[in-house]
RNA sequence: GGCGCUGUAGCCAAGUGGUAAGGCAGAGGUCUGCAAAACCUCCACCACCGGUUCAAAUCCGGUCAGCGCCUCCA
């Protein structure tokens, strides 16, 4: 709680306990979801290569909580169901699916335990009463609110005084809060509300913040080690869950992380500005691992900037780095076994990786060190044979760095590998084989119109010393 | 109004007081029948004005510009 960048010790040795306030489940994911779930994604791979035994939870918001402040009783999941015409936990388990699954595609790990909020009503509630009972939150007309004003450390995460901020700047103040500030626990639904639960409060819905602080305590314990979430939960979010914990007498979380917005045209993307790119839509035109390669490529903790060049960019980037790890595999069974140079360069590369992201997560300067590491190895494959050991040791730093920590170079992924079938293999030697013919017998027209056929379906031919090869 | 962030090449993006990582795009060259890929070479007075310091992109003050949160938001 020191707002700055800290050394990071585990409560328990070798163990890391850390909680991703996740998604509200009523549409579809976006890229600013994207960088977060990528952002954690890593610090959770690197955190696991490093040796700690990660325990990573994620909920899923699948209560409908209010479009805002106002008073009216109609929440995201309810009006998203209206509209699709589907019962609200339809609408929670559609969107919870198309979220895992552009994960997935991402290359997102799942989490260790991924609770969800309907779930853990009885939990939510219990916590409610430890904090009525320690006289830090107050029932009022069904709904039950925290008491601000009881809790002088509300704040002290985001660096705010209350007083400071502006009340009720969009909406009417509710008469039944002691403060404008106070924010709800429970609520009661009101008439024609569709998810409700009974309470000691009567019928009922959580308010917005108390699960994060019940499921993390829940699976974490007192004092686990990390909280992440986007920045734009910082306040009030974030601040709402500690003090919950706190004043209900847990230790809450040890060090909190928050991933920056993306933008695009200098503007954050969210949902509220309709300035978003669903991933379903960008999946259609741009390889999943490009994208992650994008999110990489900007530290977590600054803005991204997203525009149509940064995917162009992206997509050959990723292809430099992909197509010598390639060429690696490809020269790697039948390089001579004997000591290289390389060697030593790849070490220094792979201590540079290690370094960056020792230093607070920085993705950016790993992914130099790739870039470094790719240049060393492609002057040394231009000038010749390379030794099996240093070109092992370079497919390694690709596939452990780059593929376990960032999780980049995919086996499948759409780049070189697709179609790599046996019938395809087969069809293209074939190809290649007659094209050669034409060559060799300096028929360039008719080589290069089938070159140009190729190209025409996106596979792209190169000649080299030892042949012709091909790529998509 | 309060809290906070950012301004680095055409674009994206790191940067730990000691004279700017990396990527994309671009220019020239090597190789090639031509391409492609790869390799070699080139490409920044770090928004502006002061200050501290032997030394400032980096620290301090100010100015300008932009952004985020304070309302659902990743």
């Amino acid at each position: 709680m020191q707002r700055q960048k800290v050394k990071f010790e585990a409560g328990t040795p070798g163990k890391v306990g850390m909680y991703l306030c996740g998604p509200t489940v009523y549409s579809d994911a976006h890229l600013g979801h994207a960088k977060k779930e990528v952002a954690f994604d890593v610090i959770r791979r690197y955190l696991t290569h490093r040796g700690y035994s990660v325990r990573y939870v994620s909920n899923i918001t699948d209560v409908g909580h209010l479009q805002n402040d106002a008073d009216e009783g109609e929440d995201k999941i309810a009006r998203r169901a209206a509209l699709e015409k589907l019962e609200p936990m339809e609408v929670a388990e559609k969107y919870y699916w198309s979220f895992m699954d552009d994960m997935g595609r991402l290359g997102v790990q799942r989490p260790s335990i991924q609770p969800r909020a309907t779930g853990h009503i009885t939990e939510q509630i219990e916590l409610i009463e430890e904090l009525i009972a320690r006289g830090h939150a107050y029932a009022a007309g069904g709904s039950v609110y925290f008491d601000v004003r009881s809790w002088p450390e509300y704040g002290k995460l985001s660096g705010r005084k209350l007083d400071d901020q502006e009340e009720g700047t969009r909406e009417a103040v509710r008469g039944e809060k002691r403060d404008a500030r106070d924010f709800a626990l429970w609520k009661n639904a009101e008439t024609g509300h569709i998810m409700r639960w009974n309470s000691p409060w009567g019928e009922g819905f959580p308010g917005w913040h108390i699960e994060c602080s019940a499921m993390s305590l829940k699976y974490l314990g007192e004092n686990f080690d990390i909280h992440g979430g986007g920045l734009d939960l910082e306040f009030p979010h974030h601040e709402a869950e500690i003090a919950q914990a706190e004043a209900a007498g847990h230790g809450f979380a040890r060090y909190w992380m928050h991933n920056n917005m993306l933008t695009i045209g200098n503007e954050k993307m969210s949902k509220s500005k309709g300035n978003f790119t669903t991933l379903k839509d960008l999946f259609e035109r741009v390889d999943p691992q490009v994208i992650r390669f994008l999110l990489v490529g900007s530290h977590y903790r600054s803005i991204t900037e997203m525009s149509e060049e940064a995917f162009v960019s992206a997509q050959n980037g990723y292809r430099r780095l992909h197509d010598a790890l390639s060429e690696i595999e490809r020269r790697l069974p039948t390089a001579p076994d004997r000591p290289d140079a390389l060697s030593a360069k790849v070490a220094g590369h792979v201590q540079t990786f290690e370094n960056a992201m020792s230093d607070d997560f920085n993705t950016p300067r790993a992914v130099a060190a790739l870039f470094n590491l790719t240049s060393d190895v492609n002057a040394a494959l231009a000038a010749g044979e390379v030794g099996r050991s240093a070109l092992a040791q370079a497919q390694a730093a690709y596939r452990e760095l780059g593929g376990q920590v960032l999780g980049l170079f995919a086996a499948g992924a759409a780049i070189g590998a697709a179609d790599d079938t046996a019938l395809v293999s087969t069809l293209m030697d074939v190809v290649l084989e007659a094209r050669q013919h034409y060559r060799l017998s300096k028929q360039y027209a008719q080589s290069d119109a089938l070159r140009g056929k190729l190209a025409e379906v996106g596979v792209t031919v190169e000649d080299t010393k030892n042949g012709a090869r091909w790529k998509r």
